[in-house]
RNA sequence: GCCCUGUUCGUCUAGUUGGUUAGGACGCAAGAUUUUCAUUCUUGAAAUCAGGAGUUCAAAUCUCCUACAGGGUACCA
């Protein structure tokens, strides 16, 4: 019979969740869902020391915002619980226990202190320390002391730590997902912290102990985790669980877009792109860093850019649903080298997604913030409503790549030109213009209110040829005497939308205060 | 230092059984459209496939070496 697939996102609660850890989630998610398998998300809080206040909590908040849900643990419970290792605690010392029964751990007596004088020592000498094959039987240990002393150092309440012993003279093979066959010498491992002697297990242990414990059939993590894989290897071994171990997904990582080396949470404010996904309050140095959410993106256009960061179906497809996604994702198409991050295709993306959202639940939200804007705004704010504004969203989304860029593309209709651009006046309103744009005024003017702006559309056309103008001469300055600046989308959709006193009143003021 | 993993246009990548004008996207440039700006459309520039050696009639694809990059080397995850 065929393993359920049960994967797991297991982040520490250290500070906000970094994009790249994201992309973890966003992968075992998928891979999860495809295979009708579960999604649990485990908290690993070992090292309370790192603990950092609310982040648990924005973990969650996270990916509810991205839409990924987990099939259980923290916060949604699950028949494997508790998810939160601090809550696991007793747990993990019987089985490091059993480790040292078989054989296969032993105990430690060393001080932090000590080693850290060891090391220094070797670094001296230009060599590097190791605690392994080498130098176990010169350090104070279970395995160096005799049985009595062990047992008396253990009754006196003496720190402790339980280490793994590493085999010696044996090569640690097994296959990643992604990389293929991957071996490594048993001699050049170090032997691993597996229990602290806070009484906390470290990663290494908790990790297995607990995705044996909770059926995990694949562990999909970041390549950093790589080099330690061989030890987690050999604990499956070690605990007997060989049969049941789960396969291996070491992803690679996210790295700076300029430069070289992992993204960082610096890069995010050094460069202008967040690195998280909601913004963050530091609740020590009250240092905020931006995030996705607040920066305007949407959460299917950040699943989408992060999916392809890194994997692909083959094909020219970019823009994928969710279900798309969990349709097409494949862990063998993940590549195998890190991706920089680009925030221009970020924005892309973004940019495909809002061209999506309907006009009218645009203009929803761009109500809520004229509202705010309400200081800006030189008419009466509480006489906009919402069947103008869809218009005027519908006129200028397709200029946007966030909902924030609304009122850049459209404040004219809002506000009127304060100054004129320097260079479209001096490029547009030449000689002659103030006297033109006088007798257009009037010649508008007593056009009917009824259908005025067609019918102004249609005398200028007249006025043009009449004239032996072209466009651009007169459109142009009318735009300037409207908006204030060349720019903006057509021109009679916008006398439509503002109206004939509207119009006339900004060309007015534009004849007043435009001098050559 | 040692160990592990990588290396195709500026960036993300296609290429999975050796034979392609090395394809696409973002960005960039030009043109078209637009009365303008942006959008959109078309076109273009852009990778001697990190370098070298080998295997082969044939190598981005297989092997080895070198370089570079990233990761790891904690009683952190």
């Amino acid at each position: 019979m065929e393993r359920k697939v049960r994967v797991r996102f297991a982040p520490s609660p250290t500070g906000p969740l970094h994009i790249g850890g994201v992309r973890t989630a966003l992968y075992n998610y998928l891979f999860a869902k495809q295979n009708n398998g579960d999604f649990l998300l485990r908290i690993e809080d070992t090292d309370r020391t790192r603990f950092v206040e609310g982040a648990e909590e924005y973990i969650i908040e996270s990916f509810k915002w991205l839409g990924i849900k987990f099939d259980e643990g923290v916060g949604i419970g699950g028949e494997y619980g508790p998810y939160k290792q601090s809550e696991r605690k007793d747990l993990y010392k019987d089985y490091a226990m059993k480790l040292i029964e078989n054989g296969n751990a032993y105990y430690a007596f060393d001080t932090a202190e000590e080693l850290d004088k060891i090391r220094k020592e070797f670094e001296q000498n230009k060599k590097n320390f190791q605690y392994d094959c080498n130098t176990r039987q010169s350090l104070r240990n279970s395995l160096t002391l005799s049985k009595q002393e062990t047992e008396d150092l253990l009754k006196n309440g003496s720190h402790y730590v339980i280490r793994f012993l590493f085999p010696k003279d044996t090569t640690i093979e097994f296959d990643d997902m992604i990389r293929g066959h991957i071996s490594m010498e048993s001699n050049l491992l170090d032997d691993k912290v597996l229990y602290k002697s806070d009484g906390m297990p470290t990663y290494h242990l908790a990790n297995i102990v607990d995705d044996h414990l909770m059926k995990i059939s694949h562990v999909i993590r970041g390549e950093e985790w790589l080099p330690s894989c061989p030890l987690h290897v050999c604990l499956y071994k070690a605990f007997g669980w060989q049969d049941s171990m789960p396969q291996f997904a070491h992803l690679p990582l996210l790295l700076k877009p300029d430069g070289k080396g992992k993204l960082s949470k610096r890069d995010g404010d050094r460069l202008g792109f967040p690195v998280f996904p909601l913004q963050w309050t530091d609740p020590k140095t009250k240092e905020v860093s931006s995030g996705y959410r607040e920066s305007g993106y949407l959460p299917e256009a950040v699943i989408n850019m992060l999916a392809l960061l890194g994997w692909n179906d083959g094909t020219e497809q970019e823009i994928f649903t969710l279900d798309e996604l969990i349709e097409k994702f494949s862990i063998e198409r993940i590549s195998k080298h890190g991706a920089k991050f680009d925030l221009e295709k970020a924005k892309w993306f973004n940019h495909q997604y809002l061209q999506h959202i309907p006009s009218k639940d645009l203009a929803t939200l761009f109500l809520e913030e004229l509202k705010q804007r309400d200081s800006e705004i030189d008419f009466d704010s509480s006489k906009i409503d919402l069947q103008s504004i869809t218009a005027i969203v519908d006129l200028v989304k397709e200029r946007c790549s966030f909902e924030k860029d609304l009122w850049e593309q459209s404040y004219f209709f809002f506000t009127r030109p304060k100054t004129y651009e320097e260079k479209a006046v001096k490029k547009r309103w030449k000689e002659g213009m103030t006297e033109r744009m006088s007798d257009i005024f009037s010649k508008l003017n007593a056009i009917e209110d009824n259908s005025w702006a067609e019918k102004a559309e249609e005398f200028l056309m007249d006025y043009i040829q009449k004239n032996e103008l072209n466009m651009g001469q007169v459109m142009n300055c009318i735009r300037l005497a409207v908006v204030g600046d060349t720019k903006g989308p057509n021109m009679v959709d916008i006398m439509r939308l503002l109206g004939k006193n509207e119009i006339l009143k900004r060309i007015k003021t534009a004849i007043n205060n435009i001098h050559l």
